[in-house]
DNA sequence: GTGTTTGCAAACTTTTTGCATGAGC
DNA sequence: GCTCATGCAAAAAGTTTGCAAACAC
């Protein structure tokens, strides 16, 4: 991703949240860096970690990705197995749509960008979710599970 | 489901754990038939409060859960959000390969029987995955999320 | 009879909340 | 100056573990 258009994602970010009457501080920054430079979903305890010391209290790191969470400025993804808690990724409108690589082996997950589904099967079956459940479809989450090259060997 | 399919269905179960030494007792039985009957997802605590009082200590439904995970007869599904624990529900090989659709506006989770995806895109995708990525792809999970028809109204 | 499984109590981990202090507009 | 945000401590929720008694085979 190039200067300009982290610039301009950061941008989006400030005003998503600023126009909510909220207020973009040292500690929430500094959980939106971390994410952006990320590529890949991270846990409370990770982002935590990944912050200089005293930046920010944990509590704060939770408060932060409940509050951008609901701003729709973060994205709860699924861990892989029970024992591993929830992860947070920048929401769809800043990240991108993506998917997500799941290994099975080391629990590692990756990113992949773009969508995996041809546009016209998933009008096809939203169409059919909305005739058949009536389910309005807005999203969807596609993650593929196996082995990385890693684990593989 | 017919009646022979679900008896069918138990001897595999019944197989599938006491091969590998395990015992099929009450306690696992009783949340084996919560999940069966269930036909979507359920958390460790909606199990529980399902079972008839003094079938099954909270404890012995998380110990159940884990062995059968463990073993390949129950599978974890994601939560819709950070506070909504994990959810369980049988494997692929018992229950059968579906989706689900995920409500935003009050998180029903439904399960959506067979596979949404057509076949050649979904061997194209993992070939790709195999030549760019190095990663082997062995199962995919597919979330529709939306509004249900009592949520849009 | 032997080894597994269960229930209870307690520990542990993760996440949220109350409250006084400090920072942003 | 007023309000929102932070850190600390404590509480709450969710999940796992140790151990003696009960159960399955």
């Amino acid at each position: 991703m190039s200067l300009a258009m982290k610039v301009e994602r950061s941008a989006a970010i400030a005003s998503a949240v600023g126009r909510r009457g909220y207020r973009l501080t040292g500690p929430r920054r500094a959980v939106l860096d971390v994410l952006a430079g990320a590529g890949e979903p991270m846990t409370v305890a990770a982002i935590h970690a990944a912050l200089r010391p005293r930046r920010a209290n944990v509590v704060s790191v939770y408060r932060t990705v409940n509050l951008l969470a609901g701003l729709g400025v973060l994205r709860l993804t699924p861990g892989v197995s029970s024992r591993q808690p929830a992860r947070y990724e920048l929401g769809e409108p800043f990240a991108g749509h993506h998917h997500h690589l799941v290994c099975q082996g080391c629990g590692r997950i990756e990113d992949v960008a773009g969508c995996l589904i041809p546009a016209d099967d998933l009008a096809r079956m939203s169409q059919r979710m909305r005739r058949t459940r009536r389910f309005r479809v807005t999203e969807h989450d596609l993650r593929l599970l196996g082995m990385c090259g890693t684990c593989e060997q």
